[in-house]
RNA sequence: GCCCCCGUAGCCUAGCCCGGUUAAGGCGUCAGCCUUGUAAGCUGAAGAUCCCGGGUUCGAAUCCCGGCGGGGGCUCCA
């Protein structure tokens, strides 16, 4: 190694750098001011010179940054002599000599450079830019390869890095079993597949306006940004707590009428927990970490860990499977990156079903599954979303695919639409199938609701068995499903939805069991408030399980209906002195109406209301009223 | 993380480019009038650290620099 001089450089591509030299340190140190220099958006190259007497280091080293600042498309460089990466340094004398050659070749090479002080004493600031490249590490040898090395960044599941590097073929198979190449398909009638084909294929994005379902969601006073929290940790307001509620309840009722067995489990594991840490780098997501005591602790994404920690301890015969599990985790937590994260698509904290379903063998899994796709579309189906308003896609092997075209083509058709089907050479996951709704938005977004999935790898990583018929011990197939995919999300399709109702004409509405006020009784002036009550009072009876409020505030009819009609309510009665007489209501119905036309007014008894609400809601969960009922005592929660 | 956009009263917005009286308007709130017949009745009042810090200037919401917060996009995705 004799004759070797190395350099050492930490290359750090700069917003900005500010140094300011303070004193001298060394006798051999150059002159300087002590004013403060600033040079902005640069690569700053801290750099010791080794102990060594060769000087050719130089050249390799002006090489390897050229091609450096051309990758970071930068043109501008800071010598800044940094002693510190270096714990073998040359003699000052030396040390300055190769300096200054690496200075003037680079300048030789048309860099823009700049040098600091030799020998001094400074203090700097600097504002490193974000990107991958930004920061690199290099001991360039004259004789041998440089040395690359990478500081450290953020830990990433191995899963996320794997994911770059997949390779996908895309497809559609259509209910009739026939698989098009996706660039071959006809689209005509098929508006939406093709929308969320292009979204997951081509990463093509352009949008730059507020999702429509953040401005609703704000102004219906439903969910809203917490300032004062994490971003995508969001704050319910009463109307919104009721809906998101009431469809946790429908989602958990349906589950458990599937089968399930509903349990509860910690939101945060420990970091260290050896099948934890094993299947956290087979899932691409990242983590909130809680810090205790002396352990670290990372926030659950999803019901699996604890699920899984409790199978493991079960005693399970195979006659019991599958066997079902539910939870309804309030919350799951991804740390999705900030330029990611949108309204009630995209959380931090979300609140997702997850039920998995432990399978004896891969037949049993996929008449499993099977179920499941059926659970999901009837799940859909009670938020207003029909088979219409989302697409199917599947996700599997080739292997898989060679072994089980009846079992693929079957979910097809059995969802009646063609779907997106996407193929990978081997398993990357530790699922070797899956299937998701998506949802197409107003921006031509798709995101996934339902999904369901079969897992051939947790069932041996959980340590989890069931005994078979010759009393042995095996692990089962688990599938993870979640019929509904988040309850925000959930919501965040029904406004988009209810947008577009309204572009094309139609009065958008939440489906009337989810309304968070049902009927509203409108008394045509404070006269008649007393026998606009009354009404209420009856309809409002505990036992007519529906939601009513009152609008006691001063204002004029023409008023009240209309912020009663901006609130997105059902059923609208209006009481005056002939409703008092007649003893017979006038009912506006939205879901009659048009946007633009004015409305047509039913004359209907109070039973023949109660009767319809009833047909409405038949078979939902119901909560009362989330507000005081009369809207003179409602404080205003936005705008 | 990067790029782009935004930050003015509880909400929405004007003013900013081109610096100059008490920062303008609408919604909402409060008070009063009206007592209402199916999507915005009238009058008045209160309500603003113009996101924060620095700089330029006789003078900054406005120009410059830095920061913070939010949104959107990029990459990827339950």
């Amino acid at each position: 190694m004799s004759g070797v001089k190395p350099l050492r450089i930490l290359q750090l591509h700069s917003n900005f750098i500010e140094y300011k030299p303070v004193e001298k340190e060394i006798e051999e140190a150059e002159e300087s001011g002590k004013e403060t220099c600033r040079l902005e958006d640069l690569v700053v190259l801290f750099t010791s010179v080794e102990e060594g007497d060769d000087e050719s280091v130089v050249l390799r080293a002006v090489e390897d940054i050229k091609g450096y600042l051309d990758t970071v498309k930068a043109d501008r460089i800071l010598i800044y002599p940094y002693a510190h990466l270096s714990s073998n340094l040359a003699k000052p004398r030396e040390a300055l000599k190769v300096l200054r050659e690496l200075e003037r070749r680079a300048r030789e090479a048309g860099i823009e450079t700049y040098r600091a002080p030799f020998g001094w004493c400074k203090q700097f600031t600097i504002s490193i830019k974000g990107h991958p490249l930004a920061e690199q590490f290099k001991t360039v040898l004259p004789a041998r390869e440089a040395v690359k090395e990478k500081p450290s960044g953020e830990v990433v599941s191995k899963a996320l890095k794997a994911e770059e590097k997949i390779k996908s073929y895309w497809f559609i198979l259509q209910p009739d079993g026939k698989m098009v190449p996706v660039e071959e398909f006809d689209f005509s009638g098929h508006g939406n597949l093709e929308k969320f084909a292009k979204y997951e294929i081509s990463k093509v994005r352009v949008a730059m306006q507020v999702p429509p379902h953040v401005t609703l969601m704000k102004r219906l006073e439903i969910a809203d940004y917490e300032p004062g929290s994490d971003p995508g940790n969001m704050r319910w307001y009463p109307k919104g707590a009721l809906i998101k509620s009431l469809i946790e309840d429908y989602v958990t009722r349906k589950v458990v009428e599937y089968g399930a067995m509903e349990v509860e489990t910690p939101v945060m594991y420990d970091l260290q927990h050896p099948s934890l840490a094993d299947y956290f780098n087979r899932f691409p997501a990242r983590q909130y970490i809680v810090k205790s005591e002396d352990k670290e602790y990372f926030l659950r994404f999803s019901a699996c860990f604890g699920q899984f920690l409790m199978m493991h301890d079960a005693q399970i015969s195979y006659r019991q499977l599958p066997l079902r599990v539910y939870e309804l985790t309030r919350y799951s937590f991804r740390r999705e990156k900030s330029g990611e994260l949108s309204g009630l698509r995209r959380l931090r904290a979300f609140t997702m079903p997850d039920c998995h379903a432990l399978c004896a063998d891969l037949d049993q899994a996929k008449e499993e599954v099977m179920r499941r796709l059926r659970l999901s579309m009837e799940t859909l189906e009670a938020f207003g979303l029909g088979r219409e308003d989302y697409e199917l896609a599947v996700r599997f092997t080739r292997d898989f695919y060679r072994e089980n075209k009846e079992f693929v083509t079957s979910l097809v058709k059995e969802f009646g639409k063609p779907a997106l089907i996407e193929m990978w050479d081997r398993q990357f996951f530790y699922f070797v199938l899956k299937w998701e709704f998506n949802f197409v938005d107003n921006l031509d977004k798709a995101s996934a609701l339902s999904t369901d999935q079969i897992d051939t790898e947790n069932g041996q990583r959980y340590g989890i068995t069931y005994v078979d018929e010759k009393g042995e011990r095996r692990h089962p197939l688990i599938l993870h499903c979640s019929p509904s995919g988040a309850i925000e999300r959930v919501i965040y399709a029904m406004l988009e939805k209810a947008y577009r109702d309204q572009l094309n004409g139609k009065a958008p509405m939440f489906p009337v069991w989810l309304s968070p006020v049902q009927v509203r009784v409108i008394p045509v002036s404070e006269r008649f408030i007393p026998d606009a009550e009354k009404i209420a009072d009856e309809l409002g009876m505990e036992s007519h399980r529906i939601r009513v409020d009152v609008d006691d505030r001063p204002l004029t009819l023409q008023k009240k209906i209309r912020e009663a009609e901006m609130e997105w309510i059902p059923y609208i009665v209006v009481v005056g002195r002939r409703e008092v007489e007649s003893g017979v209501l006038a009912v506006r119905d939205r879901q009659t109406e048009k946007v633009g036309e004015p409305a047509e007014i039913k004359k209907m008894s109070l039973k023949e209301l109660v009767e319809e609400i009833k047909n409405q809601t038949r078979g939902k969960p119901f909560k009362p009223l989330a507000l005081p009922r009369a809207l003179s005592q409602r404080p205003r929660f936005f705008g």
